[in-house]
RNA sequence: GGGUCGUUAACUCAGUCGGUAGAGUAUCUGCCUUUUAAGCAGAGAGUCGCGCGUUCGAGUCGCGCACGACCCA
């Protein structure tokens, strides 16, 4: 839907609100005035205790805020403001702040912002609220905001307009909010475990890591193409070489495919590595820094995700792939066992294989299909088969499978991590071979990183790294059902076509 | 990419069988000094997403397009 441009010049509110504007400079009021210092905020001067009873600050204080809502009786008006903290209830009458001074509060706008100063009572229905003495008109508001008690519900304009959907609906700041708790916590996890932030490029030559359709750059100095990364991992690997032990980062990542509920173009990634550690290790660490930041930010290790209940409390499960395919999808071992007959089962699920597949693939083909949305409560699954797993290290007993796991929660992978490949040798093989499988999607692993190689070649310590998708946690642990709720200005296509 | 649904006032939504475009909120005017979805009386406000077609006549029917949501790939 288009909506605002040229036609909301003629729009009849709009003209009223630019002539109250016009109305108030002849007033002498200045409509963008920088000089108004509050000395609290909302949250500053509401008691905890909701009890009307409860004794409030007293003195002399002044608030600024949005005006949000206004009740006006002639010649007193009851209106709440909202800061960043809350809402706070304010009494402004005639006969405390003049005539004059009254006739300009009476051409502010819901909308508005201003500036109030006076001193806490509460009313006769308990309600804290300011008594001005004096207010002064902050910055005028041309446009009106949606309906009080509906409020903003258009979901498209909520994405396109967000600071319209995070002025009227509290819960969206709630979530925003708890977006940033969950991020500086995941970070204090891992800085208190001895852990290093770095940054590494988003600006990539080669867009390795992970295998996804990358954005294209062009550097014009330098008259060369780069690719938005798909991962950090190549980069933070080389900083393992480097000597530094604990790595981690917390960034963007770009993909060049299709929007869902579940993938924006571009999303958060945490990615950490660490010397010496396995895989086992990283499943007691994620088990550890996620429910640990549920009880942080939700209170309970218990959560409700759409109307499903989630246990997040340790231990969680831990499957192989193998077995979560027996024991969830109840597939025979014999089957299992046998790479024609799991290849056929794969093929009369309607999985198309594609020549190069093998049996690994077609089981995780399977598991995909059969198992992944089952998995509401925490649940990790290990043994990935190597012909899918290029940069994670063959197990020592079955050189056919991985030393890694994928942590499912509703259904969702929310984490991947493995022991990582550090035998150089090995890596070069398998990402030659990976590049020579690609098929004719030449876009994607363009070409091989050979200096990715090369620092294998100096020697990279045994490791184990993660990658867990920071905006599917969000998403869990604030009940979003899309990714677009937990992404404050997701990717739409642009207003007019 | 495919399917389904949606797009009407600033917001939230009605709109019957194809026959003058509706409500609530918001806005404006008047009354109103403890209200809180304040109240009472009155008023203004529309490119019915865009285009083409069918028809005497289209918000309504058909086709195409745009944007969005959901499902599928």
């Amino acid at each position: 839907m288009v909506r605002g441009g040229k036609m909301d010049e003629l729009n009849q509110i709009l003209k009223q609100r630019r002539s109250k504007a016009e109305e108030l400079v002849e007033l002498g009021v200045e409509l963008y005035a920088n000089n108004f210092k509050p000395t609290h905020q909302v949250k500053d001067v509401l008691p905890e205790n909701p009890d009307p009873a409860a004794p409030l600050p007293g003195g002399s204080m002044s608030l600024a805020g949005r005006i949000v809502a206004m009740r006006k009786f002639g010649k007193a008006t009851f209106l709440h403001i909202q800061d960043e903290t809350g809402r706070l209830q304010i009494y402004i009458k005639q006969d405390v702040v003049g005539e004059e001074v009254y006739a300009i509060f009476k051409k502010l706008d819901i909308g508005d912002i201003a500036g109030f100063k006076g001193s806490l009572f509460r009313t006769k229905t308990g309600e804290p609220t300011l008594q001005a003495i004096s207010f002064q008109p902050i910055t005028k508001s041309l446009r009106p905001l949606p309906e009080k008690f509906h409020g903003l519900t258009d979901v498209e304009t909520r994405y396109r307009q967000r600071y319209v959907d995070l002025i009227v609906n509290p819960e969206v700041r709630d979530t925003f909010r708890k977006r940033v708790e969950i991020i500086r916590l995941v970070r204090d996890f891992l800085v208190n475990r001895g852990f290093m932030e770095v940054e590494t490029p988003m600006m990539q030559p080669i867009a390795g890591g992970a295998t996804a359709k990358p954005f294209k750059t062009h550097h014009n100095a330098l008259d060369m193409d780069l690719y938005l990364r798909i991962a950090p991992e190549l980069y933070l690997k080389r900083l393992l070489v480097g000597g530094f032990e604990k790595v981690f980062e917390i960034n963007r990542n770009f993909r060049n495919e299709g929007l869902s509920t579940r993938h924006n173009p571009e999303f958060t990634m945490l990615e950490f590595y660490q010397s010496y550690a396995t895989y086992h290790d990283l499943m007691d660490l994620t088990e550890e820094m996620i429910s640990w930041i549920a009880a942080e930010v939700t209170g309970s290790m218990q959560i409700t995700y759409q109307g499903e209940e989630i246990d997040l409390s340790p231990p969680w499960q831990r499957y192989t792939m193998e077995q979560a395919l027996r024991e969830v999808a109840g597939i025979e071992q014999a089957i299992l066992s046998d790479p024609e007959k799991i290849m056929q089962l794969a093929r009369d699920r309607g999985i198309e294989l594609e020549a190069t597949a093998g049996p690994g693939k077609a089981k995780t083909e399977l598991f995909e299909l059969l198992v992944e949305e089952k998995l509401t409560n925490p649940t990790f699954i290990t043994e990935y088969p190597t012909e899918i797993s290029p940069l994670a290290r063959r197990n020592k007993d079955n050189p056919e499978v991985t030393d890694r796991f994928e942590l499912f929660i509703t259904g969702r992978e929310i984490a991947n991590a493995f022991s990582e490949l550090n035998d150089p040798i090995d890596q070069r093989q398998r990402l030659e071979k990976q590049i020579a499988e690609r098929g004719d999607d030449e876009e994607i692993f363009p070409e091989l990183d050979r200096d990715f190689v090369r620092a294998l070649e100096y020697g990279m310590p045994p490791a184990a790294g993660e990658g867990i998708g920071i905006d599917r946690l969000v998403m869990l642990l604030t009940d979003a059902p899309s990714i677009r709720d937990v992404i404050l200005f997701p990717h739409l296509r642009p207003e007019k076509g």
